[in-house]
DNA sequence: GACGCCTAGAAAACCGGTTTTCCCCGGCGG
DNA sequence: CCGCCGGGGAAAACCGGTTTTCTAGGCGTC
C-alpha cells in the first residue's frame, strides 16, 4: 500500500477508490469519513491522511452515485410562476444563494402557462433529481396541491399561504398594508383607492384584509378596491376603472411593484399630477422604484430574506423535523420617495375624463 | 412469467426491474426499448407490452442511476449574472422552456459578486450533476474561462461574445444600433449622446461600434459616449455627464432598458422635457418600457430566443456535433412610443444647471 | 442434413458511491 | 492463561440503471 498503488490516469476524474488507495485504505473508510459517519472509529492520522488523499487528487463525488446509493442528492427545485417579475426574482436570488450556502443545486421552473409543469415539477422528485420543492405559485387550484400531500415529498410554499398546508413561508403583509396606510393617514389622506391582485391569491387577500383592518381602525371610509394582474398593465387597468369610477380619491395603493408602474402610467394618462392630485403607494421596493417619475413611495419587503427562509424550512425538513409554518421577521418598512404628499383640498385639477 | 410475479409494493416507487417482470422480459430489453436502441431487434407485440407496463406502473428512471450507468443526466446550468435584470429574465425564460422541451432540467446559478461561483460551477459538471453549461456572464476576466478550455466540459456562451470560443451564442446588436441610429436620424436628429455599459463587455462594445459606424456612414457628428453599469443608478450618472457635458445634444441612446430608466430619470432631474428637449431610445423593449413616463420608444431584441438558440446550439454539442457561433436571426426592431420626437430647433429650455 | 445466419431476447458485467457486517488485534480482567 | 471487549478498519452487499456479450431456436442454403 504505497502511494505508487495509485492510478495514474492523469487527466482523469478520480474516484473513492482512487482516494482509498492513494491514502491506503478501503474506499468505506474514505466515504464514512467524508461524510462524517460517527459510529466509525479513526486514527486521527489516518484521517488527515485520507482528507489529504481528497485534496490532492481534488476528488469530487459522483453525484448520481450517491443520490443511487440512498443518500440525498443535494438539489433543490424552485416553482415561481413568472421569471420577469422582479419581486420573484429577488425571491430566486435568495433562495439560489441559500441553497449555495448549504451546498445544495437550484433547479428551476417556470408555472407560467405552461402545462404540464405540475406534473413535471413532481416527476423531480420522483426521478430522484431533487431533495425538496419550493413552490412559490401555488393558486389554490394548482394541479400540484393535489398531488402533494399524498406523497413524502418535502415541501414549502412560498409567498403563497396554503391554508392547513402547516408549511407556509410567508411575509408580514398585513403589517405592510398596515404601514402604508399610515403613511397615507399621517399625510393627510382618508379616501384611499386599492389596486389590488387575482382574486384567489393569498398575498392579495392578506394585502386587501390588511388595509381594509387598519381603514376602520382609523375610521376613514373604506377604500375603494379594483383587481387586476400582477403587472403593468394590471395595475393600469384597474387604476384607470379607480380613477373613473371615485374621482375622490386621493392616494391609491398598490399591490405590487409591477402595477405601481401602470398605475403611475395610468394616473399620469389621466392628467392628473402625483402627488399633487393623487399619491401613489407601492407594495414591494425595488432600486428600481427610485427612479420612476416621480419617484415611488414604496413598502420595502424582506424578499431576499424569504427566500432564505424558505431554503432554511426545507432543509430542516430533509433533515427529519416536522414542516411548520414561518413567519419572516422584518417590519415593513416604508421608503418615501416623491409619489407621496398631502392630500389635494378640492376636486381633481386634472383632465380626467370624467363622465359628462 | 406472468403478473403475479410482479412485487406487489403498492406504493412503492417502481423500478426497471418491476417494469421488466410486469411485461415478463429481462430489464436490459426493457431500458433498451425506452432508450430506442438501434440494435435491439424485437417483436411489436413485445414493445407494446412493455411501454403498456410502464404505463401502468408509472414508471420513472431514477436519474442518478441512470447517470452512474454512463448516460447523461439531462441536465443543464445556466449562469448569469444578475437575476433581477428583466433582460437576463427573458433569457432565462426561452432557455429553462427550451431545455423542459427537450427533457432538460435547467440549474441557476447567479454570479453576482459570489466569489466561487465560478469554481463551484465548474464542478457542477465535475460531479455529474449537469451536462454542459450556458453562460451568460463570461467577462474577459472571468476565471471560469480560465478553466474551461482545457476541459472537455460542452458549453457555450451567451450574449457574451469570447472571441475565438467559437461557441458565442448572439444577437445582431451592430443592426439595432443601426436601427436606433435611424429612426433619429428620421427625426431629424444629429448630435446624439449614448449611454454605454461596462468597458469590458462585448455587447457594450458592439452596440457601441455599431453606433459610431452608422454614425460616420451617415454623415453626422460622433455621438458623446459616457459609460455606467448595467442598472438605472449607471443610466442616470452616465445621461447626467452627458448632458452637463454636451448641452447640445438632443437625443440620447441608451444601452439596456434598466440604463434607460435611469436616463429618463436623470433628463426629468434635469429640468427637461421628454422628447421636447432631448429624445431617449434605448436597446431592449420589454412591456415595462410601456408604462414609463413617457413611455420608451425602446429597440425589441428577441431575448427568448436568444435563450433558446443556446439551449439548441448547446444540445447540439451534446449530441456531438462540433461547437459553432451562432448569430441569432430576428432583425431588431424599433417600437416607436412616446420618448421620441423631433429634435428641438434652439438651446435647451431646461433649467438644467449648466456651468455658470 | 449440416452449417451458418438472423431474430428475439437473456445474462451479466459494470458505473461509483453508502452502509452494514465482519474480522483482526491488542489490552485487560478473572 | 483464557476469554471478552473495543478500537480500527476491511469486505461485501447493495442502489437502479446501461451496455456488451451470449444463447436458443427457426430458417434458408449448399
Amino acid at each position: 500500500m504505497r502511494d505508487a498503488d495509485a492510478p495514474l490516469h492523469s487527466k482523469q476524474r478520480s474516484r473513492l477508490i482512487d482516494v482509498a488507495n492513494h491514502a491506503g485504505v478501503t474506499k468505506s473508510v474514505v466515504s464514512r469519513v467524508l461524510n462524517n459517519d460517527r459510529t466509525l472509529s479513526i486514527r486521527e492520522e489516518t484521517r488527515t491522511r485520507i482528507l489529504d488523499a481528497v485534496r490532492d487528487l481534488g476528488y469530487q463525488p459522483h453525484t448520481g452515485a450517491r443520490a443511487l446509493a440512498g443518500a440525498s442528492t443535494r438539489a433543490l427545485a424552485l416553482l415561481i410562476p413568472d421569471l420577469t417579475n422582479p419581486v420573484y426574482s429577488r425571491i430566486t436570488r435568495g433562495a439560489v444563494q441559500q441553497a449555495r450556502a448549504r451546498g445544495f443545486a437550484m433547479l428551476l421552473a417556470e408555472d407560467s402557462a405552461d402545462f404540464g409543469v405540475d406534473r413535471q415539477f413532481a416527476d423531480l422528485v420522483a426521478s430522484h433529481r431533487v431533495d425538496g420543492l419550493l413552490i412559490a405559485s401555488a393558486r389554490p387550484d394548482h394541479p400540484l396541491l393535489g398531488m402533494l400531500p399524498d406523497s413524502r415529498i418535502p415541501h414549502v410554499f412560498v409567498n403563497r399561504v396554503v391554508a392547513g398546508s402547516g408549511r407556509n413561508i410567508s411575509l408580514q403583509i398585513e403589517a405592510a398594508s398596515q404601514a402604508a396606510l399610515d403613511h397615507l393617514l399621517a399625510l393627510g389622506h382618508r379616501r384611499i383607492g386599492h389596486v389590488s391582485g387575482p382574486e384567489q391569491l393569498a398575498p392579495t387577500v392578506s394585502r386587501r384584509a390588511g388595509l381594509l383592518g387598519a381603514a376602520a381602525a382609523a375610521g376613514i371610509p373604506e377604500p375603494s378596491i379594483e383587481s387586476g394582474e400582477f403587472n403593468e398593465q394590471g395595475g393600469y387597468a384597474a387604476a384607470t376603472r379607480l380613477l373613473a369610477d371615485h374621482p375622490d380619491l386621493t392616494a391609491i395603493y398598490a399591490s405590487t411593484l409591477n402595477q405601481a408602474i401602470g398605475v403611475l402610467s395610468a394616473v399620469h394618462a389621466a392628467g392628473l399630477r402625483i402627488p399633487g392630485d393623487i399619491s401613489v403607494i407601492s407594495y414591494d421596493d425595488l432600486p428600481l422604484a427610485g427612479f420612476l417619475h416621480p419617484p415611488l413611495t414604496a413598502i420595502a419587503m424582506p424578499l431576499m430574506e424569504l427566500g432564505q427562509a424558505a431554503v432554511d424550512a426545507l432543509c430542516a425538513q430533509l433533515e427529519g423535523a416536522p414542516p411548520k409554518d414561518v413567519l419572516v421577521p422584518g417590519a415593513p418598512e416604508v421608503v418615501v420617495r416623491g409619489s407621496t404628499g398631502p392630500p389635494r383640498s378640492g376636486p381633481p385639477a386634472g383632465t380626467a375624463k370624467v363622465p359628462s
